[in-house]
DNA sequence: ATGGCTATTTATAACTC
DNA sequence: TGAGTTATAAATAGCCA
């Protein structure tokens, strides 16, 4: 019944769905197994290719993933994140609500904090 | 030879770190094979009992990441992420090199922002 | 789309060097 | 400690309800 299969791209859309299903509940069980067994953290992040989310993390996601940023630090990382941040309107959105006038002053404040951590990492560097 | 074991921690420490070696080289294995085979993004990164990280995403660990932070952001996780950053020490290592005095003046711009983001969430929440 | 069901493939626990 | 080997457990491709 079953075949051996090569990885790459299934063409069939919903067999690459239903593939994609199944594949990513084993890799999520094997994250949380992984972790249990042997006194470890560790996060999964998937998007599946129509766009959804799923993510696990042990203890929590965001224990690991504050973990994570916290020991990759450099300056240049910092920079590149502050400004792949902004980019990505991940503070705009955050800001959704603000009046107009507040935003602008708090992504005014944003790049100033971004070219000053640039010019200190230049320095530095 | 082989016997089915339970999930639960391995109690000897040399067999407990041979097991999170072979188990986390084929959850990046199986990882990579996801998103391959179905037109998908992930990442995944695993820190061992010891403190090792590691790592691995594809295309790219920092593309999956910052495509997760932008879909999650709202503006309590903003506030959230910038005070558990500077609280894990992200920024002073980030700075490491810098005079004392520039690191200082950074730390009080990045404080002052937190606390711009903060009031101004407050506001509108 | 979901949730089983096997026949097979794949991952891996125990062992060895 | 790290890198193979092998027998067995676990995951899963193709089907079907």
């Amino acid at each position: 019944m079953r075949r051996k299969i090569e990885i790459k791209l299934i063409e069939d859309k919903p067999k690459r769905h239903t593939t994609f299903t199944k594949r990513r509940q084993g890799l999520m069980k094997k994250t949380e197994q992984l972790c249990e067994i042997s006194d470890s953290q560790a996060v999964v992040i998937a998007f599946s290719g129509t766009g959804n989310c799923y993510c696990l993390g042990h203890p929590h996601a965001d224990t690991v993933l504050d973990r994570y940023f916290g020991e990759s630090s450099s300056a240049d990382e910092v920079e590149r994140r502050i400004g792949d941040a902004m980019k990505s309107g991940r503070w705009v959105d955050a800001a959704t609500g603000l009046e107009l006038d507040e935003l602008d002053e708090l992504l005014a404040e944003l790049e100033e904090t971004t070219r000053r951590v640039e010019a200190l990492a230049a320095e530095s560097g």
